[in-house]
DNA sequence: CTGAAAGCGCTAACAG
DNA sequence: CTGTTAGCGCTTTCAG
């Protein structure tokens, strides 16, 4: 590369990176002998001399679960105009597995850290509370973060979905969700539920936890199974919006009033369900802005190394659709 | 580290990558200081000195679509057990980013690279073809791969479709779907299509193409406006699942004989739809199998740098579903 | 505006 | 089994 344009080395890597006063006409040069020869600039050198990677590490549990690949896309946007990239590593809810991706990904120095969740191994604490980059846990407000931190309450999530289920009426409140140990902020939302209807007196009147499988298949199965089990149900709160799909799906098959007969809601807000026959009651998990917030954390630190660490709780907003009663 | 455990630098990497022989007292030892120190190794470093990367460049369009999430679980499945670690960029579907971010990925010189098509701009398809690892195009087998390739022939795809729905006796089709230049898949998917429906001495009596926004509601909207446009179809063939699903809810909403007065096809075999009402017909685009293959083309060629491209091209299967008849 | 020297943190290759 | 010596291909820093 340096010999084909006739320059120093140095003044290539000037070039190439658009850094110090290089005249318009080595610049001409330069660029044409990087064309002809396909020149493809080794970063993995550069970051070595220049101890700067422009790799965010975004570590998350799974893309099988839409609020994910929404996350990561208000990450991308955020980073869009800036040097940095992220990089996605999974972890398949598993914590063994979460402390080998933050490994490997730490061992290529990236300028930042966004990982899901709060609960981590000890060991991941650790390596997370020593890279020096900048470290945001999302999703999740609900614990003590290592540095910054953006998410919403998922306990407050449950409790105000739980209040207005209470508010609307309902007394006979059943439980569909995903397995708990697996989700943490799923758990917490189910905390949180069920001490908003503790609070006004009531118990969940069933529950069924639920692993693997077509959500929405899983959905109707379990709400038929639930509504032959306990004919009572007056609600069904459902941990995601897919299973709750299946499950006004099921309903509407039986024609079963939604929600005068039986009321129903989910949780994220994701776009599918503006497609149903009814709009699902649901809570909005900002997910997009979390990404958003997220990246410009990363990106507020790297202007300036002192930011201090910030916590930020989003406010999720309540959508009753049409299959929970207005008060 | 070579000091906190009182041995030669060299040591110390020969014992964190278990190579060469060490005395098991100085690997304890050596251990010991790691952990005790939060010692990750700079991979970056260790990349440049061995010129060995474990990451492999995968290149696709998007999240959104539910493909590729699964695509890349193919990959990572088959990668799992192997040193290599994929790595994701994002292309929106746009040549431009797919250079931009192909440029960015290669210059770390990946150990291997999977890219989503076989249509690029003239500089990514050069740097492809100078990139020393190996690449493999997937999805799609309609073209000249730049090395190896494993897909579907999506125009075969969409041919077969057309065929069956004619063999089944419907003669006024419809067709909605994505609007094209976005995506060649779906193009050919459409052309193959038209081209089984003009050898039975048919045309498309309707068509539409839409994007963005929701799928389920857009196929809705899209497949009611088209019904009342053109009262006498028969047939409504869907670029994917998602917007068959709407299309489905709808239908079935207005009390309209599915498959007997409209049949209906989607494409993918997305897990979804086995949750809605009727199970839409689909043909299976060995999501799965296809990022499994790729990631094993690229470990073979590890093990064996001569070993030949390999052009691999997949049979999806059709399922007729409920919402097609059968002959 | 351009170049030369030094070195980023590791590993290959060779010696003991 | 362990240590030493050279770089890997860039960028930083300092001189022109």
């Amino acid at each position: 590369m340096s010999e084909a344009s006739g320059v120093s080395e140095m003044t290539v890597s000037r070039v190439l990176r658009n850094k110090g006063d290089v005249s318009e006409a080595t610049r001409e040069r330069v660029r044409e002998a990087a064309k002809a020869l396909g020149y493809v600039p080794n970063k993995i050198a550069g970051a070595l001399a220049s101890s700067r990677v422009n790799l965010v590490a975004v570590v998350i549990p799974s893309f099988k679960n839409l609020v994910f690949p929404e996350v990561l896309s208000g990450i991308s946007e955020a980073l869009e105009d800036s040097e940095l990239q992220p990089v996605v590593g999974l972890t398949d809810y598993l914590p063994e597995k979460e402390e080998k991706v933050l490994f490997e990904m730490l061992s290529w120095r990236p300028s930042g850290v966004i990982v899901a969740g709060l609960e981590h191994s000890e060991a991941s604490r650790a390596m997370l509370a020593r890279a020096d980059c900048p470290v945001v846990e999302i999703m999740d407000t609900d614990g003590e973060p290592i540095d910054n931190c953006v998410g919403i309450s998922h306990r407050r999530a449950g409790r105000i979905m739980g209040e207005s289920i209470v508010e609307a009426g309902y007394r006979r409140v059943g439980f569909i969700g995903t397995k708990m140990p697996l989700d943490y902020r799923a758990r917490k939302r189910f905390e949180g539920f069920t001490r908003a209807l503790a609070k006004a007196g009531l118990e969940i009147a069933d529950s069924e936890f639920y692993s693997g499988g077509s959500a929405l298949a899983k959905g109707r199965e379990l709400t038929q199974a639930m509504l032959s089990r306990t004919p009572d149900l007056d609600f069904i709160y459902y941990s995601n919006d897919m299973i709750g799909a299946g499950g006004l799906i099921h309903l509407l098959d039986q024609g079963i009033d939604v929600p005068g007969q039986v009321g129903l809601a989910g949780f994220n807000g994701v776009d599918l369900i503006d497609g149903l026959p009814q709009r699902l009651a649901t809570m909005d998990a900002c997910r997009r802005q979390i990404g958003e917030r997220a990246a410009r954390l990363v990106l507020a630190r790297q202007e300036d190394p002192s930011a201090e660490a910030v916590k930020e709780e989003l406010t999720p907003t309540l959508s009753t659709g049409e299959t929970l009663l207005r008060t």
